[in-house]
DNA sequence: GGCCATCACGAACGTTGTTCGTGACGGACG
DNA sequence: CGTCCGTCACGAACAACGTTCGTGATGGCC
């Protein structure tokens, strides 16, 4: 029961070199299995399943799953450069600060949840931190109600990676169901989010005369499209212009 | 090995009448979860053992753990009451809608993290829904931006819940710590959010000089106020009817 | 050449969500 | 009144999860 392979083990050591399995690599490799495999797939035992090892090595690197997840999501947020003087005025260079930060969130599946449950803390969101409450100093924001506004377009950036990582996964299904015609046409409508329009299309015009009204407003392509988002942050931003002395 | 307490059991069916478990009462059962153990600690094994049953049983009338919470989800939305003609005007009376919506989700835990993996279509998200989006309309909203105004509320909602149900943990921590004095010490200023303002206050202010000039601002006691809340939806309501038309 | 601190990892523990098969209850039927 | 059968409840089990413990090997230092 104590040797079931047999003579010798398939690679106890059989290879010396490996990866020195350094705390970046286990990051690195958490990042890795988000994209590929999605953010809820990503398990202890499967980060160490991608670097060759087992589930216990990767506790002398990092505390816990949490804090893995925490720096994975840090780490997603380095490739986000603030712009700079050359990009335009303080609104312009804001505008495109928010939607790097959003593609670069959501081009890593789920992992914005990670900013819900805790305070994000790592170095990168310090940094853009720093540069979007510069940003709202240079547009006039006062400095009492500046982390109000660095707050709101934080909730506003973290729930728009995910709405589109929500997209790109449904594009990535239709694109992956490209057998049988019907299974296409069942996914292309899926991907429409027919099936949220089905509901709002099956409920009783009498008790929701708006909804029903407005249903052909409430195509999940028009809410995914590229101008509700450039409308939505038009919204905050000119929200938060009016608002920029203290009440 | 069959009979492990002897003669006859505890209670195999010694008491007739129990209770008949219906659907409602497993969700009913799930949300009281919630309430007392919070959102993390409810588990199908515990939402069984509160109804005196195995796990097994609550797959009669509940699909999957994601189904019940996003009843229980529905269920801690049903004591919103929408405002009626006497509470005001349009605005006055989407306020209030907001407000209590946040309230009542904030008051149920993290519950209000089913809103973010999924949409909710419960009947009484749908009631909700349509309430908005009706008082949206009376304040002028064009038609085809009212999904999307009502979307950019519902984030809203979403996000203050999860921050105000924050507020009320940390309260009730500071509340049962009443044991020792330096842990209520820890405990208060654990609750004052400084482990925040110590990550802030570490910082160095050549690198984050913003951040360093607005480190008064930036406590959590500000961030939690009755102030920031009111200029958020502030914030969100006007941005909203500076954009009432169509871009 | 020998020793010791460090690191990697196999195995295990306690939980989780979910499913299967058995068993008991209660109404319908002969 | 006896019997049968459908329905529901639930004990037990399975696979997978996060995390911890103890052991074995490695590699640098004396």
């Amino acid at each position: 029961m104590t040797d079931s392979t047999g003579p010798v083990r398939d690679n106890p050591r059989t290879r010396p070199a490996k990866a020195p399995l350094s705390r970046q690599a286990v990051i690195a490799a958490a990042l890795g299995l988000v994209d590929e495999a999605g953010y809820a797939a990503v398990t202890m035992r499967r980060v160490a399943q991608a670097l060759d090892t087992g589930p216990a090595s990767l506790y002398v690197y990092v505390a816990d799953r949490d804090e893995l997840m925490a720096e994975a999501y840090d780490l997603a947020l380095a490739e986000v450069e603030p712009p700079g003087p050359v990009d335009g005025d303080w609104r312009a260079r804001l505008e495109l600060l928010v939607g790097r930060a959003i593609a670069a969130l959501g081009g890593h599946d789920d992992i914005a949840l990670v900013a819900i449950t805790r305070v994000p803390t790592g170095p990168n969101a310090l940094r853009l931190l720093e540069a979007t409450m510069t940003l709202l100093r240079a547009g006039g924001v006062d400095d009492s109600v500046c982390p109000w506004a660095a707050d709101v377009l934080d909730q506003y950036v973290t729930s728009s990676a995910l709405e589109l990582a929500a997209r790109l996964r449904d594009q990535r299904a239709v694109a992956a169901a490209g057998g049988a015609a019907e299974a296409t046409e069942e996914a292309m409508s899926r991907a429409a989010g027919s099936e949220l329009d089905a509901i709002y299309g099956e409920l009783p015009a009498d008790v929701y005369p708006t909804i029903h009204a407005l249903r052909p407003a409430m195509t999940t392509a028009g809410r995914n499209g590229h101008l509700y988002a450039t409308w939505k942050l038009g919204v905050i931003i000119d929200g938060l212009l009016a608002h920029r002395r203290h009440p």
